[in-house]
RNA sequence: CGCGGGAUGGAGCAGCCAGGUAGCUCGUCAGGCUCAUAACCUGAAGGUCGUAGGUUCAAAUCCUACUCCCGCAA
């Protein structure tokens, strides 16, 4: 199978490492231009980039994949198989025609849930039992295409959006090599999703981390977990400072305290929230370093009041 | 040169603006109290205040340079 490869996400790091030492050829890499990054703004390349570099493989990063231009120079390399995974830009119709075979996209959730950007962040704050990856034929609606196949990976009170990221990138690599088996051997399945039981779930920003505390304790729990690394949850102070909030913290049974405020403990921060109160785990303020709540309540002057 | 915060006993912080006795919440050690305790009481050890210069009678504090850590932004 001749493969063009379309990513630029870590997600798809162990797929490209399966891909690469498989029997397909990979005609080329498709990833976003590189783009600054980190305090001083370094232009960084893509992780996948550098190794399809490594490897002597051409590299395209087109300003948009929507051009022409691009799509005539995918479409030159006449491939069989066009993988996308984790890209970041809606592709046209014209750019799904390109392959021969298929141009099939990995996701990382058990679809018709949670189509779009934040599939992981969705599943773990939503507390289900399970997310995973699927495989499906990419059309022009976002992520509803039929599925080929589908790997499960389960969700428990440990899950984080870093941690499941890693778990599904390693799952996804074995999903990709029995789609491509399948499609080897012509006996690639379609299955077309329910969509009235699908769901769809934006890309998230920065803001989208800031804790409402009138929420029950339980909620924020998970959502601390479902954010992190990324957006990443934070409160306020009185004086304005951010306070990020890491896992993991704890549901507390304890209704002493008024919503926002936080009193310390034995065991560390103590947040009162719409429902319960959350103990909370680590911390890290504007230009300090992450520490547990109960090391940040140390150095805290008596009871203080988030927004 | 994208914007900004920080470095003070083992941990987390205050003190700096208006230079002049090293402070707070813990931890550690010793003793006491207690049936018992992540409880309470008493005492002790532990700091060249990031580094190097400068100003000054005197610098954690003011000035300059440097190193390291971090937040925003992307």
């Amino acid at each position: 199978m001749k493969v063009v490869f379309v990513a630029t996400g870590d997600i798809a790091l162990p797929s490209w490492d399966w891909l690469q030492s498989s029997d397909c050829e990979i005609l080329a890499l498709v990833t976003q231009p590189d783009k600054p990054a980190g305090r001083r703004m370094v232009l960084t390349a893509p992780e996948v980039k550098l190794r399809a570099i490594e490897a002597g493989i051409p590299v395209m990063q087109p300003e948009s994949l929507r051009k022409k231009s691009a799509i005539d120079a995918v479409a030159a390399l006449s491939p069989d198989l066009i993988v996308v995974m984790a890209y970041g830009q809606i592709l046209t119709e014209r750019f799904l025609a390109i392959p021969r075979v298929a141009c099939i996209n990995l996701h990382g959730s058990l679809l018709p849930k949670y189509r779009g950007a934040s599939c992981i962040q969705a599943a773990i704050t939503a507390g289900d039992e399970e997310t995973g990856i699927t495989v499906m034929h990419m059309v022009r609606e976002l992520d509803a295409g039929d599925i080929v196949l589908q790997k499960s990976l389960p969700l428990d009170a440990t899950s984080t959006a870093g941690k499941v990221h890693d778990d599904l990138a390693e799952l996804a690599a074995v999903a990709l090599a029995e789609a491509v088996e399948l499609f080897a051997q012509g006996a690639a399945t379609r299955t077309a999703q329910d969509s009235m039981a699908s769901s769809y779930v934006g890309k998230m920003l920065r803001e989208d981390g800031r804790i409402d505390w009138s929420h029950p304790a339980e909620r924020l729990e998970k959502i601390i977990r479902a954010y992190d690394p990324w957006p990443g949850t934070f409160t306020q102070l009185e004086s304005g400072q951010r306070l990020k909030l890491f896992p993991f913290a704890q549901v507390m049974a304890d209704d002493s305290l008024e919503i926002g405020q936080a009193r310390p403990c034995e065991l560390g921060l103590l947040v009162g929230c719409g429902a319960g109160a959350l103990l909370l785990g680590d911390v890290q303020a504007e230009g300090g370093k992450r520490m547990s709540s109960l090391a940040y309540a140390r150095g805290m002057r008596g009871v203080v009041k988030f927004h």
